[in-house]
DNA sequence: CAAGATAATTGGAACGTTCCAATTCTGTCA
DNA sequence: TGACAGAATTGGAACGTTCCAATTATCTTG
């Protein structure tokens, strides 16, 4: 069954004209006669062609794959796979492929699904870097010229474009609108302390509290794992302080969903009893009860830029590092208890 | 910066040796010299240089590319992403990569994909199909002997094989143990009734109901989106009934959390005043609260046997169709309020 | 109608690898 | 020392495409 496989000379055979003209056709060159394209098109699709992107690929070295790489951290955090959708999209209609890749957080496998990819002749990488990426790491990408895009998280010395959110606003409007609404025990909840991350948003928190003349509790901060066990976690830690906070910024809506489960467990409210705010704005964050409030990055969006950037790094054929945040901005709903609405929660149905 | 490319004749020049040999290094063969092998190797190491993938396909013409494909159609759904996870595990760690790509239930948007992945010449692909995707369209691919695995759904007359999880068995558990727990009213909310996985999941319930002597009132199968959001839509439209369901299996997981969320909405308790059960178990089953009873599917381990599968269809080069329906089993937790435990709950801290 | 311009087509060389058959090298033994 | 076996190495052809320079066919136009 494994049929011979069918060659731009089959076709240039079964046309009557050489392999020259239907390459031409294949790349739509105006250079071919109307009458020509019509018949060798024809006759591709009477024999079934498949085009042989390997074997173009080697001879024009210069142009590159059609195919660009993207590797995240964790795929299984609906960001992270929302982010890869908005990617795809603007790739796959540019013509792109992509491969996609998740590391689970090992920098060694990110190492080996990366030197595989340029095996594969991508034509540029989209990176969410695992934890403890070094610059060095892509050193040798960069070196050979082929464009590197990292997101959500930068890479310190790495002379990469990035696009991240702008951790440090988000998590400040978030803390002063808790304040807004007469907070004043507001703990920090969930996410790892060793990533850049963590501590531009745990600035943002810190930043605003001394804007809103609030004190600064380290106990009020509250690492955890940045999923959604870990927001269970953290919220245990947190209601068993003598002085409960009363509120709560999350790392993550992950870790947010977390916490509401964890106050539910403890038979409090969320919304009511105790406000909850989050970031991310992952697509469950509005369908959820209490809707969350948070602060919302457009992971597809982003993802969208991030391949946007990419590509047009790719056509420049120059790829100056550029560092783009992306702003965001806070939405309110119900798990902060805001004078919002029951509007807004009967609207939705 | 973008240099000249190194291939395997300058580590010959470099190394003092054919560009043979330096092959045969890359492909670690026997007969080559311990010291020649170290000294390319070392040149290799030095020179920075990287196979070139499409150039050594083309040669071997028989022997694939290491790439396989996978083409979900729904990638932000958090089953499909476990899924890819679970396939990339085993694909990655046989020298493979992945081609992932998301069609958002857009069969035109299938066919683009699988083309583009065509040309790129993959090795084989794991499809969980559109809907409406036909046996038409899996035709050319097969012909090629390129071996493909349907996964979660089927495509009727496809002579290709696949790997579904036993809807069947799964909805019938579900009910019966509800129906032990003495709820007469039982309801099946969400999914799309024009798929298969849909049918099949509604006549486990049926046939779970008759076995148990209980009536199967129409009313109480109530359609939707299989997401979130249509989990609230459907448990709203149950709820106006006269007489109203007291419990409900779920299409799936999404659905069963949408309903969980509507129910509040109505400040009824779920797992107290309403008994629910999904289907899938992904991974927030188990931290959510109320925890999610859920017939568990184990999506990355779907993924890890679709990829076994698949590869080994690859090295056999024949493709006989397998048709592995996968078995299930119900995960009982609080959401069915059975008389399980707060004792699990908290253990779970 | 010659000649130049334009349009359409074409044959080879090249891309970076693998494979085959052929060659060189080393050592053994009569 | 000559012959031979085995180990190690090697040059060239091939894979399916694109590109370049060159060729042929078709028009214009003076």
């Amino acid at each position: 069954m494994g049929k011979e496989r069918v060659t731009v000379i089959d076709i240039a055979h079964a046309a009557g004209v050489s392999k020259s003209t239907v390459s031409l056709v294949l790349q739509a060159s105006p250079l071919v006669n109307e009458v020509t394209r019509a018949k060798v098109n024809a006759v591709i699709r009477d024999l079934g062609y498949v085009y042989n992107r390997g074997a173009a690929n080697l001879r024009q070295s210069n142009s590159k794959s059609k195919i660009i790489g993207i590797v995240v951290n964790d795929l299984t955090n609906s960001f992270f796979a929302e982010l890869a959708v908005g990617v795809d999209m603007v790739v796959q209609s540019a013509g792109y492929v992509q491969f996609l890749a998740n590391t689970a957080e090992s920098v060694d496998r990110q190492r080996e699904v990366i030197s595989s990819m340029r095996e594969h002749g991508i034509s540029g990488l989209i990176l969410s870097p695992a934890r403890g990426t070094e610059a060095a790491d892509l050193k040798s990408l960069v070196a050979s010229g082929i464009p590197v895009v990292n997101v959500v998280r930068q890479v310190a010395g790495a002379k990469v474009s990035s696009l991240v959110s702008d951790n440090h606003a988000g998590m400040r409007d978030a803390v002063r609108h808790l304040a807004g609404l007469g907070h004043h025990r507001i703990a920090f909840l969930g996410g790892f302390p060793d990533t850049a991350v963590f501590n531009e948003r745990l600035q943002g928190y810190r930043d605003a509290l001394s804007d809103m003349d609030l004190a600064v509790h380290d106990e009020l901060v509250v690492s955890s794992a940045p999923s959604r066990a870990g927001g269970v976690a953290a919220i245990e830690r947190a209601l068993l302080l003598r002085e409960r906070p009363t509120a709560a910024v999350c790392f993550n809506d992950a870790v947010a969903f977390g916490v509401c489960d964890g106050l539910r467990a403890h038979r409090l409210d969320p919304g009511e009893d105790f406000a909850v705010i989050g970031f991310d704005d992952v697509i469950e964050a509005q369908t959820a009860v209490p809707a969350l409030t948070t602060v919302s990055v457009d992971p597809q969006g982003m993802g969208r830029r991030a391949a946007q950037l990419l590509l047009k790094q790719i056509n420049a054929g120059r790829a100056d590092a550029e560092a783009i945040v992306s702003s965001v901005r806070l939405v309110v709903r119900q798990s902060c208890g805001s004078a919002s609405d029951k509007r807004e929660r009967l609207s939705l149905l």
